[in-house]
DNA sequence: CTGGATCCTATAAGATACTG
DNA sequence: CAGTATCTTATAGGATCCAG
């Protein structure tokens, strides 16, 4: 009955936000990789280890399309794309940092908690 | 041939690894309301809003296998169980923090993102 | 109140092959 | 080099009903 509305998002809390744009197994991945600096395409598939191009393309348009993630394509032939972080793509990059540093500190007790199954 | 090393999990980085105890939909959450206080299942539930019985039960399970969260049975009837952090889940609890900081300071942006669909 | 069990669907993710 | 397209599988997630 109104033009207004189509539905916003409604979060329950901020971290339910957050989510919204790096849930998923590969986006806090590659937004943390890109925190070193700009990478191009190969380079980033190298340093997310694992990830196919459907995957890793998937992502990154929708890292793109949330204003993430900035794709610079050079028009050269071979082709050269470019990608990098938006100042709120790197602001996320920076939140992510913790959780990184978590990880490494805990590496041993998480590879130990992991190995009986699940 | 030998004994050892079942298949030790091998991390690509801090946050691979981190991402293997928080990964999912849920269990950032269920942490990061934790770290509030002991909390008991319906409490629990309420808390994290749009959980089923079955997700939120199965993410409990797995944190508790992993070390991060501690169920406490009271024995009682009716039944009363309380669930609260280990120290490792609180630090990892912490770790979350900045995202979720991040959720709340971006919600707007975040909200406008995510309506043009995807 | 705190779950367990079952069934079902949606989405994430992986494999493979192909293209400008 | 940087993707696209298609097919298939795995897992996450949801609905519903049941139980001590």
């Amino acid at each position: 009955m109104s033009l207004q509305s189509t539905d916003t998002p409604v979060f329950s809390c901020g971290l339910d936000a957050s989510l919204r744009i790096v849930g998923g197994k590969w986006k806090p991945l590659i937004l943390y990789f890109l925190c070193g600096g700009p990478s191009r395409y190969g380079e980033l598939k190298r340093a997310v280890a694992g990830v196919s191009d459907k995957m890793l393309i998937q992502q990154l348009k929708e890292l793109e399309a949330h204003g993430m993630v900035i794709r610079k394509d050079y028009g050269e032939i071979p082709p050269r794309v470019e990608y990098s972080l938006s100042p709120m793509g790197r602001s996320l990059g920076d939140a992510l940092k913790p959780l990184c540093v978590w990880g490494e500190q805990n590496a041993g007790e998480i590879a130990a908690a992991l190995r009986p199954g699940s």
